[in-house]
This record gives structure tokens, sequence and C-alpha cells, in this order.
DNA sequence: GCGAGAGTTGACGTTAACGTAAACGGCATA
DNA sequence: TATGCCGTTTACGTTAACGTCAACTCTCGC
């Protein structure tokens, strides 16, 4: 008996609104099962809908989100459908890598910063031996 | 003599239209000089630029790219506001590697798909020898 | 001195991604 | 049976992030 879950569980355990699951709904995103009008979403929706999530937190918008998922499930039979998803395959990977770039470099910045915050806060508290110069440290 | 910059340039550079540039001074997030009426940018206000738009592509609002860059610039004194920085600047990393897992998490995804798809590729291109059963790949 | 090209200030328009409110149905329980 | 608590549809509202005019102003090159 394959679990499924209700629109409110999953909106519960990934911190959005049932109306965000059924905007996604909306624009084909998701299509879960219905029992009378409820939607009940299996495992599946419920791996797409994760899918999507973290797609707009890298800040993806939903179209392209479509379309990563669509590449996900195998739908594709002949050589030529297989080449141009491995096309679009690598396209997106160059895509990715380059924010993974983005990624690194804001963190290599913010760790710079901290470095010079630790810095500026044990001159700071313990304002002993100095150099030549002022007190205040001036920019 | 600094360089400087107009905004016709900066929008070159950075593929954008000079609209979204005045629209993020108008949000406060650049300061440009003035001559006369026409904005003046320094290399500064460019590297400024560069932080927003890649704030941008990591799916930051330009709200949050405001405190981003904010934490950059040193504008700093006493040791309070030095600990509630570093504070601000851990939440940030805590987030920044948060979407760093969701990133690789996404490409190895991707690179699965793409090995499944080069083996159908090659099942396709030289359905030769096979093994017992169908061939094709359940999950 | 004038036309072209780049820049400027309003000010309204547009799109994506939901928010919000109204009006309703089903079912558990006090 | 009435009172909540979920869920549903329909439909208009909102916010962020610009796009798109219109109407000017400079400044250069001829």
């Amino acid at each position: 008996m394959h679990r499924t879950f209700t629109i409110g569980e999953l909106a519960a355990e990934f911190g959005v609104t049932a109306r965000t699951i059924r905007h996604y709904e909306e624009l084909g995103l998701l299509r879960p099962q219905r029992r009378g009008q409820a939607r009940i979403y299996s495992a599946a929706d419920r791996t797409r809908l994760k899918l999507i999530l973290r797609g707009r937190r890298l800040g993806f918008s939903l179209g392209e989100s479509r379309e990563i998922i669509a590449m996900y499930d195998p739908e594709h039979g002949n050589a030529q459908q297989l080449r141009r998803l491995l096309e679009r395959i690598g396209e997106q990977r160059t895509l990715l890598e380059a924010r993974l770039a983005d990624l690194h470099a804001m963190l290599a910045e913010l760790e710079e910063v901290e470095g010079g915050c630790r810095a500026a806060l044990a001159q700071v508290r313990a304002p002993t031996a100095r150099r030549a110069g002022g007190g205040s440290s001036s920019n």
C-alpha cells in the first residue's frame, strides 16, 4: 500500500501553503490523483514537489523547473530524442556549474569578510600593542 | 584617474538594460555620482552591480542582495555591531551551504540521467547482444 | 545650427508567483 | 445537530522586478 499524502501534509512538510501546491498544479507541474474532489499525492508527486522547491531555492522559474523535471522522467524512445536530451542535459549542466562557481565565489568572499570582522573584533576587545598610527580605524 | 563607466557601458558589459541599473538605484542598491544629470559609475559601483547580478542568478531578491552587500562594506565600529555582523555572516553562510548542497544534488541527479540516457542511446544504436529480461531499466 | 545618439525623468504596463477572500462540501466529535 | 477542521473552486488582489513609452536635455560631428 503505497503511502499517499494530503495537500495539507505536503504543505506542512515543505513549509509552503496549499495554494502554492495548487498553483504548481495549475501550471501543469503536478498531477495528483483525485479521491472525489480531494487531491491525493503519491510519493512520486511528493518528489516532484521537492524538486520544484529545490529549483525555486536556486532561483529557477517554474517554467525552468518544469523542463528540468521533464528531463528526469524518461519518456523518450528514439535516438533523435535521446541525442536532443543529451544536448539539453549538457546545457543545463553548464548552467549549473556556472551557478556553482557563483556560489563558491560568494562563500569565499563571505569568509574573507568574516576574517576581517574577527580581526577587527580582536582589536576592539584587546587594544593592547599597536602599530604606529591613531587608534580609531578610519577607512 | 580612476576609471569610470557610463550606464550604457555597464549595461552592455553585463547584458542588462539601463532601466535595470536605474531600478537598482531607485531601490538604493547603487549610488553613482552625477556629472550634471548623467550618472557616472566608479569601479566600486561596477563591483556592486556585479554582486547584485550574481545574487540574482542565485535567486536572491534585491532586498537580500542589499543586505549581503551591506555586510561587505565595513561600516561597523563597536564590538556589539561586529558581533551582530558575525552572527549574520554565520546565518548567511548556512544558507549558502544549503544551496550548495541543493546544487550538488541537482548536478548528481543530472549526471545520473545522462548516464541512463547514454546507455539507452547505445542500446538503440547497437541492439546486438542482450541479457536475459526485457532490457528496460526499471527503477 | 542641427540632427543623431546617448542619457534623463516621470509614469503607466506587464509578468511571475503566489496571497486572499468568498462560498461551498464532507466528516468527525462534542 | 451543530461546530470545527480540512478540503475544494472561482476569482480578484498583491508584490517584485523590471518593460515600455513620452517628452526632454546634452554633446558631438559636420
